[in-house]
DNA sequence: ATGGTTGGTCTCCAA
């Protein structure tokens, strides 16, 4: 079984339903993963993406913040959720394919603007929401799992713009690099994006107030795509869809594409 | 050093 999955911020699914319907129709992935849908989940367009053949579709959401979202024309069961930090947010959903593939979708807090715990205390949020990922991959080891989505955090110097420039910036502090690699160490995952393109610069986000984006490119790469070591061998084909950032009333983010034979 | 843009909801908070 091979199958393409794509992880997407969509910074509101109702307002841009229409770009998740492009991306559907022009790049037909298998399952697509989005987060921040700022919905609750019955407000989600989900029979738009059923009518291009999309019929499957698990959700967690909540109003105007936060909301995850898995869309796919394999046949997928909800897998569940776990309540992060215990703040009742819709951060993560599970689904789980016939294969038996488990895939995480998961969107980490932000953090703030400053970064430091104590006097940011969303900074703090997001240090204890990446250490219980961490500490419960120590827990149980996960096994044909693919975890993907908005992690928040750029974790190497060709993963931004200029590394220098933001190493006090929140999502490329030393101390959020060293709890992503803690998390993604303690479940033995592979970035898959990585293992495809290990070199040069790679970004899957742009703020929306840079004068020209495009020209600029201060970018970095919020977006991953990690496999469970058992499974990690089987990724291939990533890339990163850039042209998406600049369609009609764009997301912040691109959509980052893998491919698995599985 | 500062301000820059966008979305959702209800006047500002989050990103």
């Amino acid at each position: 079984m091979a199958f393409t999955l794509v992880t997407w911020n969509i910074n509101s699914v109702r307002l841009r339903a229409g770009l998740v319907e492009k991306l559907l129709t022009e790049e037909a992935p298998d399952v697509l993963c989005l987060q921040e849908c700022k919905s609750p989940v019955e407000l989600m367009p989900a029979e738009a993406f059923a009518a291009l053949g999309y019929t499957h579709f698990v959700a967690r959401g909540q109003k105007g913040y936060n909301g995850v979202a898995i869309i796919s024309r394999l046949p997928m069961r909800d897998a569940g959720h776990i309540d992060w930090c215990a703040k009742g947010d819709a951060r993560h959903v599970a689904g789980e394919l016939e294969n038996g593939v488990v895939i995480h979708n998961m969107y980490v807090p932000a953090g703030g603007d400053v970064a430091d715990r104590e006097v940011n205390e969303k900074f703090g949020h997001k240090l204890d929401f990446v250490a219980e990922m961490r500490d419960r991959f120590r827990e149980s080891l996960p096994e044909k799992s693919i975890l993907v989505g908005d992690l928040n955090i750029a974790p190497r110097e060709d993963d931004v713009w200029s590394h220098k420039k933001l190493l006090k910036v929140v999502s490329h502090t030393p101390i959020e690099v060293e709890a992503y690699h803690e998390a993604q160490e303690a479940g033995k995952w592979v970035d898959i994006t990585r293992q495809d393109i290990p070199e040069g610069q790679l970004y899957s986000w742009w703020s929306y107030r840079a004068k020209d984006w495009d020209g600029a490119d201060k970018g970095r790469r919020l977006d991953h795509i990690w496999a469970s070591g058992d499974i990690a061998a089987a990724g291939h084909s990533s890339r990163i869809l850039r042209a998406a950032r600049g369609w009609e009333k764009p997301s912040d983010h691109a959509p980052v594409f893998a491919r698995f034979d599985l």
